[in-house]
DNA sequence: ATTAGGG
DNA sequence: CCCTAAT
């Protein structure tokens, strides 16, 4: 894989030390790395001095100054690139190469975002879009006033007092610094934040419904555009800021954005040092990328590292910090494919806009604490105000039937292996992705539902006689996406032949060797998935497949789902073990080698080669008997030897697979006792252990196998 | 690179 | 079959 782990390094990066370089150094780095770095540091520390020293000026300048500082902020918080912040293209081009913050990636994400983003982008095309027209014009305004300052911050503090609904903290301050913090601080969050604010005014609350009980889906990755678009289902409540405390810290092993992840990278490599969880995620990553595991994410104190000196401004430090932190969780919550194990604590973005840390969907009994019997299925959606008539409707239902509440936050999503060629694109990868995800999508969906982490597989039973019915196990019931068993191959491309498989570790799907899905090595060819298209309607058909009440399965909850944001009830335990067995889970990159059973005849060699050189000589017996067979190493050899004494161990009736004759179980665990008492180390000759082996199954079997000898 | 074992 | 540890 061409990806490298910095890539992945998540958001912990946030914060731009103001000595960049010793991070790095002490990681100790590949030499050509290395190198690389440096330089591109040493320019960095220049930018930043120089960035200290404007703003250190326009401090000193006091107030009136505040147009001046303007620019600096938005850049994000790198003074340093300042001097560019003019020009677009060139400032961001500057600041990714420094790799020395984040913001300057944030940036560069506003200005352009390439074709490689329009991939993922493409997943959920129309929100998307808009966001990213949206964070473009915020900048271009911010930049291209000369008051821009005051601007700028006006947007920042929207977006903050949104989302965190702390209004008071950052109105207040006007000064440039704060904006800037504002940038850099929220770096990617923030961006996301920002969407979502302003959707927020724009649009209807989707979850408008103050009624807390509402399903909250999530799909992370899609959340954005949700809330642009006119897309049913809930907005992400802003967990990025609460969340992840409950969490703390998980991570998720791939993320889906590059969007977020580009930012993040240069900075979290810094951040490395101090957080080996994540880069183990990078490690796997590298391999391939399963977003499957999630990690142990940073404490809070990783949050806190310092800030530049001139970053620190008005605003509380604190705050700051903290929203970095969320930020930063944020983005891995968004990871959007991957079992993702909830917690009850979820948050809700409640009608002020404001939003909880509290699990509010979760827990049944807040909401359904009303009414037990109630009957409230409630699938929120904004768009369509679906919710409020749902619930009305049960309400009335409510005295005929007893009902169930399901308050769904979230689909698990199936696992999905993706393998690229070390020599891909980073934007091949995306496209690598989103196809993967598009294929899945793409087949079909089928929501399973799971109780007690078991999948509830009769479609026709009631929820009362599946054992759903009581509030009390509602904490216990989940819902996954499946991709339908009937996968459309993918596309295939070039190189490698990766492949996709959709694996439920699990109980999700089966692994479906079918779907590889390779990168198309096609580079810019936008990434257009119809796919989502597609998937509405897939879905729809999907539809009746999906059996359990029906009055649950809504669109929305469909639509939503191809958000690919799941949320099991889950125990906080569970997340936290979870997340990280990657080792565990060997990665399922490299994939397996195609199995391939031992035939009567193989056997025969084997017997044979082991009845004369013993076991432990694996490699002899390689050479001896099966030269010719290069998929058979000696390790395989080895391993139907094991197998071959459990077999003749074990009870006919417990073999499985083709039969092996009788006689040749015998001679098996003739040689097996026999190989076993010489300590397999004497070299004794063939005819010798011939003879004797011959003797211990004549012994054995009995006289009646003499013959066979 | 092999071996030995556990998974 | 895979993965690892130990040779």
């Amino acid at each position: 894989m061409v990806v490298k782990k910095r890539q992945y390094y998540g958001f912990n990066g946030f914060h731009m030390p103001p000595v960049p370089r010793a991070p790095r150094s002490a990681r100790g780095r590949g030499l050509n790395k290395m190198k690389v770095e440096d330089s591109q540091i040493c320019a960095f520390e220049l930018l930043a001095s120089l960035a200290g020293k404007l703003l250190q000026e326009s401090e000193s300048s006091a107030s009136s100054n505040a147009s001046e500082a303007n620019d600096q902020p938005i850049i994000g918080g790198g003074g340093g690139v300042k001097f560019e912040q003019d020009d677009d293209r060139p400032l961001k081009a500057e600041c990714l190469d420094h790799g020395s913050c984040g913001e300057s990636a944030l940036f560069t994400q506003f200005s352009s975002p390439n074709s490689d983003q329009k991939c993922l982008l493409n997943e959920f095309p129309h929100a998307e879009s808009n966001l990213f027209l949206e964070r473009s014009s915020m900048i271009t305004n911010s930049n291209s006033s000369k008051n821009g300052g005051a601007d700028l911050k006006s947007v920042i503090c929207k977006s903050k007092s949104a989302c965190e609904n702390i209004p008071g903290k950052v109105e207040g301050s006007s000064d440039s610094r704060m904006s800037c913090d504002g940038y850099v601080d929220n770096g990617l969050s923030r961006q996301k934040r920002c969407d979502r604010l302003d959707t927020r005014g724009l649009i209807v609350d989707p979850c408008s419904s103050n009624d807390p009980m509402e399903m909250c889906m999530k799909f992370p990755a899609l959340i954005n555009s949700v809330n642009n678009v006119e897309l049913p289902s809930c907005r992400d409540p802003v967990p990025s800021a609460s969340i992840p405390r409950h969490r703390n810290g998980t991570k998720l092993g791939i993320r889906d954005d590059d969007e977020n992840f580009t930012r993040c990278n240069k900075p979290l490599t810094k951040s490395k040092a101090f957080r080996p969880p994540q880069r183990i995620g990078d490690r796997r990553i590298r391999k391939l990328l399963t977003s499957k595991y999630w990690k142990v994410a940073p404490k809070l104190k990783d949050c806190e590292f310092s800030k530049p000196a001139f970053l620190e401004g008005g605003v509380k430090s604190h705050y700051l910090k903290r929203k970095l932190c969320y930020s930063r969780e944020r983005y891995q919550l968004n990871t959007f494919y991957k079992r993702r194990k909830f917690t009850d604590h979820s948050v809700v973005v409640t009608s002020d806009g404001g939003f909880s840390s509290e699990s509010v969907c979760n827990s049944p009994d807040k909401n359904m604490t009303g009414d037990k019997n109630g009957a409230s299925i409630m699938f929120h959606d904004a768009a369509n105000g679906v919710s409020s008539s749902v619930i009305g409707h049960q309400a009335s239902f409510h005295s005929k039937d007893s009902q169930v509440k399901f308050s769904i936050k979230s689909f698990r999503v199936p696992e999905l292996l993706i393998e690229v060629p070390e020599s891909a694109t980073v934007g091949s990868l995306k496209r690598t992705v989103v196809e993967a995800v598009s294929a899945i999508l793409g087949g079909g969906l089928r929501v399973g539902v799971l109780l007690h982490g078991k999948k509830v597989r009769d479609d026709n039973r009631t929820l009362l006689q599946t054992g759903i019915a009581s509030n009390e196990n509602l904490d216990t019931l989940g819902f996954s996406l499946e991709p339908t068993p009937v996968q459309v191959s993918p596309p295939l491309c070039t190189e490698d032949p990766p492949a996709l498989l959709p694996c439920d570790t699990s109980q999700l799907i089966s692994r479906s060797p079918a779907t590889p899905i390779v990168d198309s090595g096609v580079s810019d060819a936008l990434p257009d998935p119809p796919p989502l298209t597609n998937l509405d309607t897939n879905i729809e058909s999907n539809r009746e497949s999906v059996s359990f009440h029906a009055d649950i399965v809504t669109d929305n909850t469909l639509s939503d789902s191809r958000a690919l944001v799941a949320v099991p009830p889950v125990n906080a335990e569970e997340l936290a073990m979870v997340p990280l067995n990657q080792k565990s889970k060997r990665s399922e990159l490299v994939q397996r080698r195609t199995r391939r059973p031992f035939s009567v005849s193989e056997v025969e060699a084997l017997v044979h080669a082991v009845e004369e050189l013993g076991t432990g000589r694996w490699r002899d017996v390689k050479l001896c008997s099966f030269e010719d067979a290069d998929h058979r190493t000696y390790v395989d050899l080895k391993d139907k030897w094991k197998t071959l004494v459990h077999t003749a161990q074990i009870a006919p009736q417990q073999r499985r697979g083709e039969p092996v004759p009788q006689e040749l179980l015998d001679r098996v665990l003739a040689a097996h006792a026999y190989w076993s008492q010489h300590q397999a180390k004497q070299h004794s000759k063939n005819q010798t252990a011939t003879l004797k082996i011959t003797d211990a199954h004549a012994v054995r079997n009995g006289v009646e196998d003499i013959q066979s000898i």
